[in-house]
RNA sequence: GUCCCCAUCGUCCAGCGGUCAGGACGCGGCCCUUUCAAGGCCGAGACCCGGGUUCGAUUCCCGGUGGGGACGCCA
């Protein structure tokens, strides 16, 4: 029989990495075994399920090239895949389970229920549901239904028995009956319940394997009782430990991003993101580590998934991602670096030229920044250049004036500098001044950046003409030539 | 409170009865270098505790401790 897993995603926000985890781990099994890859969507809490949730999940999905084969927009033989249109596969077996007694209406108000939870928590007992109304008859709740009373259903739920189940992950979990209330199946105003809902769908849609958060795992004794009831065969478990913060809390807004959305936002590499994800549970073995999820899905194995939660550790992340970038095609990450300058006022119109201009300029940032969102700042002595401040800085240093005005002697009247006419005039000032190495470079390089430390000067200053000869022809901000920087400074310096 | 899950360097993974306990990130040092990064090399750094089982436990079993999860008409 071939596999088929689910990704489930409830529409209510973005994807957060630990579901995309979730998502990334399914897509291992399926890609790696073959088998077919459904994603559904979970929208029965329909007060906090939003279209524009969905379609950023599956925005999301695709950024981190986990395709799915069957799903709300790809169809498939075991549609529809939004839990919202699916009722009346809910409806026929809620009469099932009523008609056979495994289910029965509860008429028990929020209200009343929450304070019983409360009464139970302070005696310091489980708080789960007291099973009060299991002792309304069909016919009395018949009479109150056509009274006008309303009433949740829910799963009567055996006493005093064990519930067993596997777990590829962690192996036999046993529950014992009594610590399980009578789950909520539909609520009342006829909407089909998250325990409910995900068995029917489960089998209907044929899952063979349910892969998800352990925040699960107490759910399953639950869905396997359902799954009894209704005379289906439970699939195969794996709940996968969560994902922590640096403090062993849940991930959370206080940590940083914890969406995918936000890591795209500040220039992270999908493929950096998946392979670190894979990372966090799991290894390909023989101490690999970089590896496309595509290389690891023949890899993966369930069995293999670590047991305990994981700290998300946004330094490594960082370092996949500098790799990642490293090895990426320029012009790809001059294309993703675009906005960035946009932001930072260094592009102001933004077209093919200027695209050319930022992909000449990812020599002196990639392998130097740890994000797309970093580059410009790797970069702004380009665009954000200013006399006085050079001058400032140009001050403290012993030789600074005598160097920087023979530098702008070597390169007056001389048009834009290239790397091998920048060496030119350095060697001009080496002879003119006597002096060498740092004694040398320093002050050329605080003349002409207004910095003390930056990208490698041989790139730099053919950059700063580049883009002062054609910024405004391509869109970029007011450049000033190193020629300008040069003289400017030493008139400073002068005055 | 009750139930469930978990436990190897600071962090993520290897290990699956006998290993100098391995790799990666991070950290420290050195090298490279006209600066900062990057890169290369070297280094420090772990089997939660207590009982068993065994010739021998990081590894198997039990208990404790610690961490996490669940106990909704949320998923």
């Amino acid at each position: 029989m071939s596999i088929r897993v689910r990704f489930a995603p409830s529409p209510t926000g973005h994807l957060h990495v630990g579901n995309a985890r979730t998502a990334l781990f399914n897509w291992l099994l399926a890609r790696g075994k073959g088998g077919t890859y459904v994603l559904r969507i979970e929208d029965t809490d329909t007060e906090r399920s939003t279209r524009e949730s969905e379609s950023s999940i599956l925005e999301d999905l695709r950024w981190l090239g986990l395709d799915w084969d069957e799903g709300p927009d790809a169809g498939g033989a075991f549609g529809p895949y939004r839990q919202s249109e699916r009722s009346g596969l809910y409806r026929q077996v809620t009469e099932q389970l009523l008609a056979g007694g495994r289910a029965y209406r509860c008429f028990c108000t929020p209200d009343q229920l929450e304070a019983e939870r409360q009464a139970a928590l302070a005696a310091g007992q489980p708080p789960k549901y007291s099973g009060r109304c299991r002792a309304v008859s069909p016919a009395d709740a018949a009479v109150r239904m056509a009274g006008g009373e309303s009433a949740a259903i829910r799963f009567r739920v055996p006493e005093s028995r064990n519930v067993t189940f596997q777990d590829v992950v962690r192996g036999e979990v046993t529950f014992s009956t009594d610590v399980i209330g009578d789950p909520v199946i539909v609520r009342s105003d006829g909407r089909p319940a998250y325990n409910f809902a995900v068995v029917i769908d489960d089998v209907r849609m044929e899952i063979t394997h349910v892969i998800r958060g352990e925040d699960h795992i107490s759910n399953t004794p639950r869905q396997v009782l359902i799954y009894e009831a209704i005379g289906a065969v439970p699939p195969v478990f794996a709940h996968l430990s969560l994902v922590l913060g640096p403090d062993h809390a849940p991930l959370s807004k206080r940590h940083g991003a914890t969406s995918v959305a936000e890591f795209r936002d500040r220039g992270y590499l999908p493929e950096a993101l998946v392979n670190y994800l894979a990372l966090l549970g799991w290894s390909p073995g023989e101490n690999e580590e970089l590896m496309a999820v595509a290389q690891m899905a023949p890899r993966f194995d369930l069995s293999a998934v670590s047991h305990s939660a994981a700290v998300f550790d946004t330094a490594k992340l960082a370092w996949m991602n500098r790799h990642y970038m490293k090895e990426a095609v320029p012009a790809r990450i001059a294309r993703e670096a675009l906005p960035y300058f946009r932001r930072a006022g260094y592009v102001v119109a933004g077209g093919e030229s200027a695209l050319e201009y930022i992909e000449s300029l990812l020599p002196m940032a990639v392998g130097s920044v740890d994000r797309i969102e970093e580059i410009p700042e790797r970069v702004a002595q380009i665009f954000d250049w200013e006399a006085e401040r050079a001058a400032a800085l140009l001050r403290s240093e012993g030789d600074g004036r005598r160097v920087i005005e023979a530098f702008a002697a070597a390169v007056a009247d001389r048009g834009p500098l290239d790397r091998d006419s920048f060496r030119l005039a350095a060697a001009r000032v080496k002879e003119v001044t006597g002096l060498k190495g740092r004694a040398l470079f320093h002050p050329i390089r605080v003349a002409l950046t207004a910095a003390d430390s930056g990208p490698e000067l041989d790139l730099a200053v053919p950059a700063i003409d580049r883009g002062a000869a054609m910024a405004a022809g391509i869109g970029l901000k007011r450049i000033a030539s190193c020629a300008q920087r040069a003289s400017d400074v030493s008139r400073l310096l002068r005055g």
